[in-house]
RNA sequence: CGGGGAGUGGCGCAGGCCGGUAGCGCAUUCGCUUUGGGAGCGAAGGGUCGCAGGUUCAAAUCCUGUCUCCCCGACCA
């Protein structure tokens, strides 16, 4: 058998990328930092949208798009915003191309009068929609979601993880109070930290970034962190109360039931086609992509396996019984009949794409009324009985889905520990893994903890309750643990 | 922008030092045999060797220039 995926432990980048292209989730473009999501990939992501979307209908919000192009203007109106993007943004000069000796230029007679940003993020363009959306506080809150792809001119990328145009959703709501406006920013949260962990089978911790980490323009990010199978952090989603900061910057104001005027309190939080990455490398192996049930294309995958004429009729006679019933429970099955594989081709492949579950009928299995059940995580295989399989199945699915979930909180939960001398958290970083240590509060305590061992602070943990301790660099007083480790 | 590496059929690579008909694996197409863990045999198609100059009877190979991509940093979530 041809092996076509690194060993994890061998060169975990190279296995990342052997899982992307044999689960064929997505290639490289021709430009450079983007990339091709191929359908297997695709469905995979909108199993995530559906499943998020739904959840951001649950809280009360509406969906709607607004444009791609940003006038660069727009984009200055908030000092730190434009800080935080400006060296990172696609410009669009022109217009026009013409025809040339060697094929075409751009027409330097098109040039715009104000160039136009591919939009980062869209918090500018949709502020000035608000402005003019918003008078009294009769029309708060504004609840919005948009799915949408942005462009972030990035230096390094890799495959979902960082990609210079990348698809994702951001919400952008207005409120009349400051509770308010924090209330939402930490029910987003909730939201992305259930889906993480109730769909994704990725078990997250929930936290506030520190000043140096937070979104360019919020006065507070608060994030989902999870932790990698080679030791490495995610920022898996983020939401931020973005205070009175755009509503001051875009001169959005209400007026209130007592008849004065103040600016709109305002959120914004999203996820992206990163969570895809945050899949793979939570769950995955050296057989290929492991998808948790609830998010899997196809839940059950069936291969027939018959030499003749006569045997391939019984068996897809049988199979089809058997995928009868699957459907009749809601489950997503997909019989795969190609003739041009062989069944260990297909039982390679599946494994390659995570399917969670394989059935395998063959002349024995029809002829004994059992069917060959194989699980994607375990790689175990069992030969059952025919009888009452659907039930199995749809019970397995579910079981899949909870153990995959408890073996990814038990190897963060083993890579995760306390320190509490820069000695030991300098030697403990190198396992990789999620550490909690005191720390003084400063960004320059911060900033030399990341030049000298390339460890952020992830978070300020919500969970943690307050443990007074003294700051490992500094010896300052500290007054909680907060979480550091290596990240993407 | 610093340090390293690479450009040769669709993909992955060898050949290069020592110039002499363009090779291998995978993939593709056709045929037969196969099908319970990535099939076997036979045949076929497909490449201006990144680009531009130079040296030579002759350049993938030597020389000069140039472009692009990748990796490690820097930057970034």
């Amino acid at each position: 058998m041809a092996k076509r995926i690194t060993n994890r432990n061998d060169d975990y980048s190279q296995w990342y990328l052997d899982v992307v292209k044999e689960a064929k989730l997505a290639d490289h473009s021709p430009v450079r930092g983007c990339m091709v999501i191929r359908p297997h990939g695709f469905a995979l992501w909108e199993n995530m949208k559906a499943a998020l979307d739904k959840m951001f209908k649950d809280t009360g919000h509406e969906n709607a798009y607004f444009p791609l192009f940003i006038p660069k203007s727009f984009l200055s109106k908030e000092a730190q915003h434009v800080e935080g993007f400006a060296k990172e943004c696609a410009v669009v000069t022109h217009s026009r191309l013409k025809s040339a000796e060697n094929g075409v230029e751009v027409d330097p007679e098109s040039k715009l009068e104000e160039e136009l940003i591919v939009r980062p993020t869209s918090e500018t363009i949709i502020w000035d929609s608000y402005r003019n959306w918003i008078q009294s506080y009769r029309d708060l809150p504004i609840l919005i979601n948009q799915w949408a792809n942005v462009v972030r001119w990035e230096m390094r990328t890799r495959l979902f993880l960082r990609t210079m145009e990348f698809l994702w959703q951001e919400g952008h709501t207005a409120h009349a109070t400051k509770e308010e406006a924090v209330e939402e920013t930490e029910r987003m949260l909730n939201v992305y930290k259930t889906f993480a962990e109730d769909f994704m089978a990725m078990p997250v911790i929930t936290g506030v970034k520190t000043e140096s980490e937070r979104f360019a323009g919020a006065v507070d990010t608060y994030c989902i962190e999870a932790l990698m199978q080679d030791g490495k952090a995610l920022q898996a989603g983020t939401s931020h109360f973005l205070g009175q900061n755009f509503a001051k910057a875009f001169d959005v104001k209400f007026q209130g039931k007592d008849g004065e005027h103040d600016y709109v309190w305002a959120t914004s939080w999203g996820v992206s086609t990163r969570l895809v990455g945050g899949l793979i490398m939570t769950h995955s192996d050296d057989n290929g992509l492991v998808i948790p049930p609830k998010l899997a294309p196809d839940q059950v995958v069936v291969v027939p396996i018959f030499k003749s004429d006569e045997q391939k009729a019984t068996v897809l006679t049988y199979a089809h019984s058997i995928i009868d019933q699957l459907k009749n429970l809601g489950i997503r099955v997909k019989l795969d009949d190609r003739e041009n594989y062989n069944p260990g081709y297909k039982f390679a492949e599946h494994e390659a794409q995570g399917v969670p579950l394989r059935v395998a009928v063959g002349p024995r299995d029809v002829e004994n009324s059992n069917v060959e059940l194989a699980r994607r995580d375990t790689l175990e295989k069992n030969i059952v009985p025919r009888e009452g399989i659907a039930e199995q199945i749809d019970q397995l699915l579910k079981d899949i889905q909870t153990d995959l979930y408890d073996a990814a909180k038990e190897r963060t939960a083993n890579n995760t520990r306390n320190v509490d001398s820069y000695e030991e958290f300098q030697k403990e970083i190198e396992k990789g893994g999620f550490i909690y240590a005191h720390w003084d509060g400063t960004p320059e305590t911060e900033e030399k903890i990341k030049q000298d061992t390339k460890a952020t602070i992830r978070c300020i943990p919500l969970e943690s309750s307050g443990e007074n301790g003294k700051c490992m660099v500094t010896g300052n007083p500290s007054k909680r643990r907060v979480l550091f480790a290596r990240a993407y």
